[in-house]
DNA sequence: CGAACGAGTCAACGGGGTGTCGAGTTACGG
DNA sequence: CCGTAACTCGACACCCCGTTGACTCGTTCG
């Protein structure tokens, strides 16, 4: 479904067919999305406003995109290819441990996240508007339900931690935890925990929920 | 600040001054607004189709409210005070064991927003878009968090609870995940956990949290 | 009783946003 | 040098928002 893998290899989101110089256009386009994003909220941004800022008219911009939803969901794309890398990385590196495993987890995920607050604002916001961005977020999030979920197993099984709900559902319940806690410290509004002691929070309440006994 | 006691005693929130006869309207908009949100997103709805279903015109409903915003924050006000009332009645209850005062604490939570499905995923989408909502939830938010961080805080001086990251900063990650948590499985939309199976899990992962061992 | 006042009502307007259509304008391969 | 496909935009139709100004009541009081 997904192969978001180069700059424009999301074909499919566009609206033309394929090649042409008017890459530079759809570039331009996104650049501009990113820019905006960093000082206003995604609603208050006009499909106007996106393509004055890459130098074509409105009508030209439909030329590009089908939405501006379409534009957010091209650059989700992006967000969400390389959280999907780290996060392999992260359950392929050299398990020290476990419990160090799932920090460095954690960590990743932070660590992505932070590093696109605008996107990651915007794309909360667009959740509520488009139905692309959900579908396209609840699959990202099943992806990193089933990987905690088959851990939380492996650790039951092994004997290192007791038993308890069933691993999915403890696992929907942590990842909900993780978009809510690392959203709320990103969008600035309403109480958060600072961003530096945002980890270790989350280490210690997943911990503490997989393997019962908190940490040494 | 919020005193929205009785129907419409939230005074403030509407335009008029005060006391008429048309306070009948201003419930037929409260009414129809609650009756559409049942049928569609809230973004679906215009501030046309709340004042035809109240029998007025579109001019006549900014007599009565500001905005669309105004009548959902007006209908927020009354779910709140709700929620307020039960959480003080579970936490002024006989404390049976302090393990089974958390269970009933979540367990109320989790009553009174899904007795109000369609209002809690309408606020969760206006909350992108309104600031006051934004406003209002933090207030409610943070309530609940300085009332559970409080509460950790004696058991750990109490000795029944292990230290660990600061109390309010658990609460926070805690009272994150249960607002995630519920509203995932209200709104349908991505991974969820099973309506009944909520209340229990998110009780396992708070008891671990705050005691550490699992539960007998 | 009949002015006067305030609650309640709405047609009409101005402004901003969206998405589309059709008529251009390049630019390059034959 | 010509056609075809990429690319561009003026103008249109539509939807929604919030406001204005005038109009209709009912009540109250001189």
């Amino acid at each position: 479904m997904s192969d978001g893998a180069g700059p424009s290899a999301a074909a499919g989101r566009g609206r033309r067919p394929a090649r042409a110089r008017g890459d530079d256009r759809e570039l331009q386009i996104l650049a501009t999305a990113e820019r905006l994003l960093e000082e206003r909220p995604l609603g208050a941004i006009s499909v106007d406003d996106l393509a004055r800022g890459a130098g074509i008219s409105r009508p030209t911009f439909y030329f590009y995109f089908t939405s501006k939803d379409a534009v957010l969901l091209t650059l989700l794309d992006r967000v969400v290819a390389e959280a999907d890398a780290t996060m392999s990385a992260v359950f392929d590196g050299s398990p020290t441990g476990p419990r160090e495993g799932w920090q460095r987890a954690l960590a990743a995920y932070h660590e992505t996240f932070s590093g696109h607050r605008a996107l990651t604002v915007a794309w909360a916001e667009a959740r509520s508007t488009s139905a692309e961005v959900r579908a396209l977020w609840a699959e990202v999030f099943e992806r990193w339900v089933q990987r905690c979920a088959t851990a939380i197993e492996a650790e039951r099984a092994r004997g290192a931690a007791p038993a308890g709900p069933p691993a999915r559902d403890l696992a929907i319940a942590l990842t909900s935890m993780n978009e809510r806690v690392i959203y709320a410290s990103l969008s600035g509004d309403g109480p958060a925990i600072a961003a530096d002691d945002v980890v270790p929070v989350l280490v210690r309440v997943w911990l503490t929920a997989v393997y019962g006994t908190p940490p040494d």
